[in-house]
DNA sequence: TCTGTATATCACTATATACTGATACATAGA
DNA sequence: TCTATGTATCAGTATATAGTGATATACAGA
């Protein structure tokens, strides 16, 4: 009988949200790897600095990136490991879907 | 040195912005405990049938839900275990950052 | 075919947000 | 203080999409 609020539904939603942007998975994508300046996520990603500050402050407010001033530079970082794990686990589920349309449009699976 | 494509970034972007909706999550809640036709959906959620009928659809284009017809209803059924696997997920992950940022309101984490 | 029901889609408005260039703010060094 | 560098924020535009009521489509039964 576990009954989901709308206010938690509302936060699961903005979570996602986050997540939404292939710009904002490409910061996550580099982050794994280590944490990282702006200015070389910049250089990364070949965007703006202003649109890859904006884009690391919705990681931020949505708790998925924790950061660190060091010097001029801000340096952020992946919050949690489950974060990866949650990626990961999407990967996954992308890939599965993907192959079930291939399938699909091959005309394998019947209908 | 896993290289993501930017086609895969997009694809799992736009798995997440399905999910990046109260209304869907609420569909999603709903269908977890069993399959419903479209006018179930329009009951449970209190909204109008237009807007359930678009949320459904945005749900099976990303490949979320699986639908069948039976007479004049359309039949709607969440279509992997694996997309239960993450809302949980996610739903452990919002709690927790959400304890994180109680912790620290409170002065409690130190900064 | 005609009627009723269930669902999908259309036309439209309102709002959110991604993007950019310019600018403000913060820190380091001379 | 002055200059340089790194980051955050502002102002403005373009686009995406959530929402609605009205309408089209699909099926069941008489």
């Amino acid at each position: 009988m576990k009954k989901v609020s709308t206010d938690a539904m509302e936060q699961v939603a903005e979570y996602f949200r986050a997540l939404a942007e292939p710009r904002r998975l490409r910061l996550l994508s580099e982050l794994r790897q280590a944490e990282r300046s702006v200015g070389q996520l910049v250089e990364a990603l070949g965007a703006t600095q202003s649109n890859v500050s904006k884009h690391l402050e919705v990681l931020f407010d949505a708790g998925l990136l924790a950061r660190e001033r060091r010097g001029t530079s801000t340096i952020y970082r992946i919050a949690e490991a489950e974060t990866l794990q949650l990626c990961d686990l999407v990967c996954g589920n992308v890939a599965r879907i993907a192959a079930r349309r291939a399938g699909r449009d091959a005309g394998l699976g019947g209908g």
